[in-house]
DNA sequence: GTTCCTGCAAAATTTTTGCATCAGT
DNA sequence: ACTGATGCAAAAATTTTGCAGGAAC
């Protein structure tokens, strides 16, 4: 895995913790909450403490492997930042609280745009939308 | 002032904590934190209970009058939705934590055809842009 | 007078830290 | 062996809730 690469050009030792947290996210294709991947490790058969869910996100974050998803409910989500550039902001429902994914190639093309005139060498970013999803609307 | 009627009408008393807040708001042109609201309105020979603080944020953000933003560090940050449809987003240096406020039409008018084409009733959004600050980079 | 609002303190939730132990190099 | 990583439990930070007293209508 490219992820497991860059941890180890960045000094980081394998095995344990750290490798499953890794890993899983590497199975998701949207966000999962530090809980999530806590219940979602053990279930696995693989449990790790939730302080070394944290580190590892933290450590992940950082290295720009994992993108920190606020949904505005006040619980962190993360998940893979894809090595083939895919690329999705979110969709959240005001009523039922249900978090999904959209993509728009002339939303990423606005976005790039404006990122370049702000004096901010920007590296990351995000949009979330907030409405009635379509069972709840 | 325009919020405090719409309190009225949503069946809110005047007076007290949540007016405070409300003013206070409305006074400014970017996001602050519970905490930052709370220290200022008792800057201001107004203090007011933290709880309220949170209470009246719940409701302005409910009613629409106020907009949460989540810069990714875990404080959740509150700004006026100001009626005169002024619209901005947010600028965040991973380095010092600043935060700052950036508009673009074409990046509005992007955000509002994708959100017409996903089966939600989308009525808000918000665009957080990630990277290093002119003074940190 | 009744109902809603407020402040305080206590509780709940999410995240971070200290420390002894264990694993990778 | 040495150094970093892990898990547990305790702590910290943020946000929510219960309740008694006070204010608005």
């Amino acid at each position: 895995m490219q992820a497991l690469d860059t941890l180890d050009k960045a000094g980081y030792r394998r095995g344990g913790a750290r490798r499953a947290v890794v890993e899983l996210l590497g199975r998701q294709n949207c966000c999962l909450s530090a809980q999530e991947i806590f219940d979602g490790l053990r279930k696995a058969r693989r449990p790790v403490g939730i302080a070394s869910v944290y580190r590892a996100l933290d450590a992940l974050v950082d290295l720009r492997l994992v993108k920190r998803v606020d949904a505005g409910d006040g619980i962190a989500r993360f998940e893979p930042m894809s090595a083939d550039g895919e690329h999705h902001h979110h969709l959240v429902c005001r009523d039922c609280g249900k978090v999904e994914a959209f993509s728009d190639p002339r939303l990423e093309r606005a976005i790039d745009r404006v990122a370049g005139g702000l004096g901010y060498s920007v590296d990351e970013h995000e949009v979330v939308l907030t409405g009635a999803c379509a069972d709840c609307a």
